[in-house]
RNA sequence: GCCUCAAUAGCUCAGUUGGUUAGAGCGGCGGACUGUUAAUCCGUAGGUCCAAGGUUCGAGUCCUUGUUGAGGCGCCA
């Protein structure tokens, strides 16, 4: 029994026949490894139709495009006259060496399909620059563009490495509910989720909504996080992650918020609030360096396209290092770690505060505003900065209170452009210390019952953190704008799609 | 939610202290072109100047309100 198992195994691993694509060759494969001077299919959108002979063909499986060459002779009129931007086409010819400068390779033309002409009449993206913001308007065809295609590449690179990182180090992927009947999880406004008539609603004797006979018998919202659930998985199967999508009624109007968005959440037993440091900022470098090795290409494409639409910009304005140097950079330097503590002190001696630049006040017990996360990131530090031990009065109740009593077990690391892009903390272990927490932070015992009892019964020390992925996406693509990182954002009143 | 800015051709924008017929580039259409790289060249069509109201002899331009978008801030990831 065992023998056939093994047997079952080494054939799913091996996958010596695994299907393939037979209709086509896709053109990251052609390029990766010629065949020179023989015949291949290739299907896929046309991106320049030069001369009436050159195609710049495009398929989405590489940011480059491949040339095909036309002997307009060859084909039919009609056919050639279908021919334009965006049309989908599949082509059959020979793979032969680039006569012309610019690429190494191109198709001779034998066989010539338009399988769904573009009219440039009608078609709303044209084959120039165009803004983001109409391209955003335009979500049924961005993703044809470069820009748009390098981002989304980028976005899929960053997902399956969050997996392949925490999988090979022994993480659990945990899916916790995106529909959650806790009330109290104190990360934000939330949306209800309900199948009552909005019109009518059932009403209990005092005349309020009876959520009794709503769907869950209760009143249910969208989940602002997966963290509390994650803890029951940490203390069960050690070390657990979530991913998946978040949900916030903010009405956050930045560059850098959606209502819906996908959040990392690991989640560790045994582990301090060092530990989850170590962590967070082992996990971030891998993320980039993830993409710097395996998605060149495309990062290649959008810092040239960013230096291009700076150079526009006064220098003040522009970024201090290119994209990739920048990433580069980030991977190979320490983040910079120090308390909230020593934040306010370094920002009390800066030049900015004592100019009464600062719109803010910067004193001990009032949270940090990005005027000043910025400084700290961009002007004294110049790197990632961790800042950790926030005072517990503006901190979670689930943080743990550290020694002194004053402050918390909290982090946030903090980038360039971004600003947050990584909160998290060790977590209160301590059932009567937490109990008091809840108490002073007026959250109602009973409704989470059963997170205290994962103090009561078995608890250990543990710790965690969240990590907003379209964040970490704006950050790898240096797209300004986070609506441009999401396939089909939503924001206050943005629903499109 | 608050502050600032913007809205003119299909797209990106210019439009002077309020003055006659509204400008460009790109794109479209027609033509030329057998090695192009956002190809190039010639010709051509294309506008309810965001909406409503107001000031004025006269408004794309000034004022009010609204709508939409952008940037910043707050909330946060």
């Amino acid at each position: 029994m065992l023998k056939g198992w093994q047997d079952i195994r080494a054939t799913y691993y091996l996958c010596p026949n695994f299907v393939q694509m037979i209709t086509r060759t896709e053109i990251a494969d052609l390029l990766k490894k010629p065949t020179l001077n023989e015949d291949v299919t290739v299907m896929g959108w046309v991106r320049a139709w030069r001369s009436n002979r050159f195609i710049a063909l495009n398929d989405g499986s590489t940011a480059g495009t491949l040339q095909i060459v036309v002997d307009d002779s060859a084909f039919p009129e009609e056919t050639l006259k279908q021919i334009g931007f965006h049309a989908s086409v599949g082509v059959t010819g020979t793979l032969v060496e680039s006569q012309g400068k610019g690429q190494d390779y191109e198709i001779i033309a034998k066989e010539l399909t338009v399988f769904g002409a573009a009219d440039p009449n009608e078609y709303p993206l044209q084959p120039k620059r165009q803004t983001m913001e109409y391209l955003r308007e335009q979500g049924q065809f961005r993703m044809r563009t470069n820009t748009f295609s390098s981002v989304f590449r980028l976005r899929h690179a960053l997902a399956f490495a969050v997996n392949q990182y925490f999988h090979e180090r022994g993480y659990y992927y945990l899916h916790t509910p995106i529909v959650t009947g806790n009330d109290a999880e104190g990360a934000g406004e939330m949306f209800r989720v309900t199948t009552l008539d909005p019109a009518t609603p059932p009403l209990t004797e005092d005349g309020t909504v009876d959520f009794n006979e709503d769907f869950f018998g209760k009143a249910t919202n969208l989940t602002v996080s997966g963290q509390l659930q994650a803890e029951i998985g940490a203390l069960a199967l050690g070390k657990v992650y979530t991913f998946g999508p978040t949900f916030r009624a903010e009405n956050s109007n930045t560059s850098r918020h959606l209502a819906e968005f996908w959040m990392i959440e690991p989640e560790i037993a045994f582990a301090d609030i060092d530990n989850n440091m170590d962590l967070a900022e082992d996990f971030l470098k891998y993320l980039i360096n993830f993409c710097l090795y395996n998605y060149a290409d495309d990062l290649e494409f959008l810092d040239q396209r960013i230096q291009q639409a700076e150079k526009q910009l006064p220098a003040a304005q522009r970024r201090p290092m290119p994209l990739v140097e920048m990433l580069r950079f980030v991977v190979e330097n320490d983040f910079a770690r120090i308390t909230y503590t020593e934040a306010v002190d370094i920002l009390r001696r800066s030049k900015p505060y004592k100019k009464g630049k600062f719109e803010f006040p910067v004193e001990w017990g009032v949270d940090l505003s990005a005027e000043h996360e910025r400084y700290l990131v961009e002007k004294h530090f110049k790197k990632p900065v961790i800042v950790r031990d926030y005072p517990k009065t503006i901190k979670a109740f689930y943080m743990r209170v550290n020694d002194d009593d004053n402050t918390v077990a909290a982090m946030d690391i903090l980038f360039p452009y971004i600003g947050e892009m990584v909160g998290g903390s060790q977590r209160e272990e301590r059932l009567d210390v937490l109990m008091q927490r809840m108490t002073d932070m007026d959250v109602h015992h009973d409704e989470l019952d059963w997170y205290l009892q994962l103090r009561k019964f078995g608890g250990c020390p543990h710790a965690g953190f969240g990590l907003g992925f379209e964040r970490m996406v704006q950050f790898i693509t240096g797209m300004g704008n986070i609506r441009d990182v999401i396939p089909f954002p939503r924001a206050p009143r943005l629903a499109d799609f």
